[in-house]
DNA sequence: ATGCATTTTAAATGGTTGTTTAAATTATTC
DNA sequence: GAATAATTTAAACAACCATTTAAAATGCAT
């Protein structure tokens, strides 16, 4: 039992993952992934059938990453000013700790929509959430603002990811050192926590 | 004089600056640059050296088309709010008319920092406009809330912008026609636009 | 019309792409 | 430990890449 050494096919994966999350479908080379993985070019497709059928495999992979941890807060049984502040500071954390993440998501599904969506599950589950009934009560008690989950979701996620997918724009164009940036940041996330809440919860 | 024939320089160019919206420099060919314009492979590398010289070209072209429009808005003399407003309406229609546009600046900066960066010109221009003044002046006197260009910008932005970034997520997981995004685009724009002007006017 | 510069063309350049092959190596089974 | 299966390797594949070449076509001043 070799415990330490990794299968191949899992590193090539995972080397896959890290190639493609930073240079995109387009931009990286079977040759990339072969090298960032240690490994020979002619196993990619001996485990994988092709580079495309590679990528697809973790791009169903990522986008699971990305939606989970939201459906998970969305069931979550807390208040909705306590609900939207964790998704934004969720969101925020999973910026911080992989920054190529969004991007790549939209970008790929920019350049090919129809190919990149193999299953619905995500987006039933996110639709059947605790969250949704909160917000179909406080509607109809007047607490909060007569507004449907596909409004309230972008304005959250958009917030929060743009700080990030603006990064180097903003620091060149405001002229910011990374920790410059990072106190802006948390400034921003905080300014949009409130924002958010104050615009949903009514009174 | 043939005043209808387009310079094929210009053909080439505007030929190319389709492609790479759509596409990006590394989804993009030189082929694909020639048979958008019409015209033989060579002459991209005869009017433009390179490929990666007229991509850079193009990308500054791009850059000012998107900051120009907003500089203009910031010096007018019209109030916060109705600033404000026309800011969303003017991105809003950029988004409408250019939907690659945005994404295309994100990506292409993502990947590569600091090729991109020529000359800051607008960036300064951003930062001397009549609204900083309008910013300090309502903070001082109580009736706006203290924040800087730089925090209220990318609220607007990305705003806006995302509801476009997202139409491809947003339709397939609300299952919406594309009437039916458009009516959820304008819906969510006026949110935006009250929610914004809530936050920063006081009282 | 002639001579010269500009523009356009087809063809070829050397390099890289994703993928395949067939041999070599390693692991597993009996 | 021999036979068989699974894995890894170096090399080669045709296709395509950005770019260059040198000849052909065109425009234009004289």
């Amino acid at each position: 039992m070799k415990c330490i050494a990794e299968k191949s096919e899992d590193k090539i994966k995972e080397a896959a993952k890290r190639v493609f999350l930073k240079k995109g479908f387009d931009g990286t080379t079977s040759r990339d992934i072969a090298r960032e993985a240690d490994m020979n070019i002619a196993l990619t497709n001996y485990y994988f059938r092709s580079k495309e059928k590679l990528f697809l495999e973790i791009f169903r992979d990522i986008l699971s990453e990305y939606f989970q941890s939201t459906i998970d807060i969305l069931n979550k049984k807390i208040d909705v000013k306590a609900k939207i502040s964790e998704m934004i500071e969720n969101d925020f954390k999973m910026m911080k700790k992989e920054p190529d993440l969004v991007i790549f998501i939209v970008n790929e599904i920019h350049k090919e929509p129809e190919r990149l969506f193999p299953d619905m599950t995500f987006f039933h589950q996110m639709r059947n959430t605790y969250f949704t009934q909160q917000l179909e009560e406080g509607v109809a008690n007047g607490t909060l603002r007569p507004m449907h989950l596909e409004s309230i979701l972008p304005l959250i996620k958009c917030n929060v990811e743009f700080i990030f997918l603006g990064k180097h724009i903003h620091k060149k164009l405001f002229n910011l050192t990374e920790e410059e940036f990072n106190v802006h940041a948390e400034a921003q996330k905080e300014h949009v926590k409130e924002m958010i809440c104050n615009y949903l919860v009514i009174g």
